[in-house]
DNA sequence: ACGTGTAACTTGCGCGTGTCAGTAAGGTAG
DNA sequence: CTACCTTACTGACACGCGCAAGTTACACGT
């Protein structure tokens, strides 16, 4: 019917429905302070659905100097499916809130970091990774960015978002404490590059140990391959150490994997606890004990936190305390 | 220093360079048929430097009607670290074009699609599921965005990106034939949302099936639960099967644990091959024989077709067949 | 001397918005 | 009748950029 090849503008509504475009404009974003007659607001409204109109973003952006997009820089280590859908949580309540969440995989070798959301005037960006303060006072001046950081850590310096890794560490060394262990294990991942993650979750383990009167817990770097993964156990094993808390699930199975190799088996030898409860989990053999996060409710929370530091409200408090649980299966 | 509280503009620059707007512009894009003296040119490039200037991606993108971003929809299953991997790769390679990638977990029932890349005006939109017909002709209305999509099957219709699916399942079959399995299993997943890339799987190992001589494979759905996938194993057991083609890793390992279940050992009473080589498969018991796929070029022939598309070039060619290989452990 | 050509610029337009500053019509108060 | 307010609108600007068209200065060929 009407081929166009041109994109619909506001201009266009604006000559179909009768009316300037300041008026569409005031009834499309029902601006305060204007009064418009019913009528009228009908008109243009039909106008516009009748010619598929969509605001230009790039216009909107440049006009208002921010658009209504959020950039997560993902961390260059290798995300797994947790963090997958907890980004597909946090975008679908983003877009609750009139956001649109964008991710951009981080090659920060490639480009500065600084490109990247320069090249999309993000309202707000939100980082896996520490950010340089320059890199921050940078986004500040740009105005148009405000900045929300993730980390496992909380930092005294400025509002961050935290995820209480702490807390998934404390709630491992509880539960293998409460089933009878006294003397338990840590196994730190090999790639550097989580270390954001594995401390909080270590110091959290090492509380908990102290909580309950047991010595701190014997850490090994595991690597994700049974021969190396057989190194640490056989150390664990010599130390008397009888529960694991694993940094992971994938690690955890490394651990499950070097216990095959000397001859052991859980939670006979070892009682190992992962996190995550990614779908392996339950698969393998023994079917692995882990913490479960509602990554949801993480989301949740997440998404009202960028939605306040965008507005320039303070951040809301922490999420409630019952983000994880421990899944109990049979390797503790 | 110096507390600049507005957007660095080209006219920043060019009153800095003590030129025109015009002039900053032409040399920092290395406009053609523009003649600029070295000296004029140094003294821009120096400014831009000095100032930290960044061109305003809204501006460039509203004069030129499109910009430089790649969005790429993700399905609405959970992505692995496999497809993480990938589009990282994608992303430093795009980067090297000059573009930007930016992936968008797709919320498909929450928001229309459209609303998401008329909010971005992307250069082109990477989709890893079906796009309605209507829904292409709107992008390619509003002028800006070309589309690509991401397909495990190849379609005549229009020009598309094509990982080698079929070429997968021929692998995984192939190699259970040549080590003298004669009556094969498929493990479909449980999960209809990823039946575009299961489908063209089985397709290829019914291929090398035939190819082979073989009759063709038996399927069964397992979902990722040992007890559920016991049954599968039994019924594979009782037609003769002993060989078992896996959608992916994860449906491997859930094959291998209803084995367990039903005090059956991998590769004795049924040889089991997956799909991805996610870390657990080495960890497992046994160790699970997989296919591998190099992300790296993958994603570099996504890019490089990605650009010609934006160009209006034809797409190039399939990429070289050795994309995929067979890693061999001991479940087969 | 005069056109022609080229180097090295500058001026100015328009992309599509949001919004401020009007303005004409109509109503109400004094 | 005048002064003033509200309703219902419209005109015009600025956001930052790319690029077409124009301008000046100078060299060259005849």
């Amino acid at each position: 019917m009407e081929a166009q090849l041109r994109r619909v503008t506001s201009a266009d509504v604006a000559r179909a429905a009768g009316v300037s475009r300041a008026t569409v404009s005031y009834v499309l974003n029902d601006t305060p302070h204007q009064t418009i007659p019913p009528e009228t607001r009908r008109r243009v409204l039909d106008a516009a659905a009748r010619l598929d109109y969509a605001p230009s973003a790039a216009a909107r952006t440049l006009r208002s100097g921010r658009s209504d997009v959020v950039l997560c820089l993902l961390p260059d280590w290798p995300v797994g499916q947790e963090v997958g859908t907890l980004l597909s949580h946090l975008s679908a309540a983003l877009a609750r809130h009139g956001m649109t969440f964008v991710a951009h995989p981080s090659t920060r070798a490639d480009r500065p970091v600084a490109a990247i959301w320069k090249a999309l005037t993000p309202a707000a960006v939100l980082a896996f990774e520490e950010i340089s303060d320059e890199e921050i006072v940078a986004m500040r001046a740009a105005g148009v960015a405000p900045l929300v950081a993730l980390l496992g850590v909380s930092r005294e310096r400025r509002r961050e978002l935290e995820v209480p890794q702490q807390r998934v560490g404390r709630l491992q060394a509880e539960h293998l404490a409460t089933t009878g262990h006294n003397r338990l294990g840590y196994a730190y991942p090999d790639d550097p590059r989580v270390a954001i993650f594995a401390e909080p979750r270590l110091d959290g383990v090492r509380a908990a140990c102290a909580a309950a009167g047991l010595p701190p817990p014997v850490v090994r770097t595991v690597a994700l391959e049974p021969a190396a993964a057989a190194d640490a156990v056989a150390a664990w094993h010599a130390e008397q150490v009888t529960g694991v808390c694993a940094y992971n699930d994938e690690v955890a199975l490394a651990v499950l994997a070097g216990m095959r190799v000397r001859g052991l088996a859980a939670p006979g030898d070892l009682a190992v606890i992962g996190v995550d409860d990614i779908p392996p989990a339950r698969l393998c053999e023994p079917p692995l004990s882990t913490i479960a996060t509602d990554q949801t409710q993480v989301a949740e929370h997440l998404a009202a936190t960028i939605v306040d530091v965008i507005a320039g409200r303070p951040a809301p408090e922490r999420p409630g305390p019952v983000l994880s649980r421990v899944v109990i299966r049979e390797s503790t």
